[in-house]
DNA sequence: GCGACAG
DNA sequence: ATCTTGTCGC
């Protein structure tokens, strides 16, 4: 198990797959126990092939800043549906790396469990860490779904076919909805949980909103 | 064979 | 994700 956890990240898309259908195999969905006082949000954005990564800690519930780490780096892997974590994740890993702190949970701009293989980026970093982790995707990778009521705290199960892979979360009224599914050492029910307490004003948790606005502007530098 | 397809 | 102008709504 250390050893499959270790493995690079450049593999061919059809390694790759078959590395998700294993790494998968490990993943651990039983309920989060442990107290949550800080959340860190990831996000990276991609320009001209350079990705810049960031993590934001945030504590909990106060939403307050507490640290943030970035890391640049040229990517070669493609945008592949399903295979996101093997275009991001090298970038992550090293903002990761200088952080000081360690979050109690990590929440994840992709998905968890809501995955072809059952290992989004979410599940796959969560595993790779050995932390809590939660998918917060913006739109559909796959399975099917109910709208939601339009009102801020409604949510309909993510369906891929009888199975619920997640929630579509209604995060703010009359505003797009928030796909969430749990990564890793939490369960749903608690993924929707921490989104909802992380959602105030936007439609993105605040973490990962937070992360996205310093990703996109230590590009601009 | 034809679409769908996180970021 | 990124590329991009104007435009609709509070």
């Amino acid at each position: 198990m250390a050893e499959l956890l270790r493995h690079r990240w450049d593999l061919e898309p059809s390694a790759g797959i078959s590395l998700q259908h294993e790494l998968a195999g490990l993943l651990d969905l039983s309920p989060l126990t442990k107290p949550v006082r800080s959340i860190a949000g990831i996000d990276v954005s991609i320009r001209h092939d350079v990705a810049h990564a960031a993590v934001v800690v945030m504590s909990c519930p106060d939403l307050v800043i507490l640290e943030q780490s970035t890391a640049r780096a040229a990517v070669g892997y493609p945008y592949v549906p399903g295979l996101l974590s093997f275009r991001e994740a090298p970038t992550i890993l090293e903002a990761y790396a200088a952080l000081a702190s360690r979050p109690d949970l990590l929440m994840f701009d992709g998905n968890g469990y809501a995955h072809p293989r059952r290992l989004g980026i979410a599940s796959h970093l969560g595993l790779w860490l050995g932390v809590p982790a939660i998918g917060c995707a913006k739109s559909r990778l796959l399975g099917s779904y109910q709208e939601p009521e339009q009102e801020r705290g409604a949510w309909t199960p993510w369906l891929d076919g009888e199975e619920i892979i997640g929630a579509v979360v209604r995060t703010r009224t009359a505003v797009s909805p928030v796909f969430v599914s749990a990564g890793h050492l939490i369960n749903l029910q608690q993924a929707i949980q921490y989104v909802f307490k992380t959602c105030t004003r936007y439609r993105l948790p605040e973490p990962v909103r937070q992360a996205h606005r310093v990703s996109t502007r230590f590009q601009v530098e």
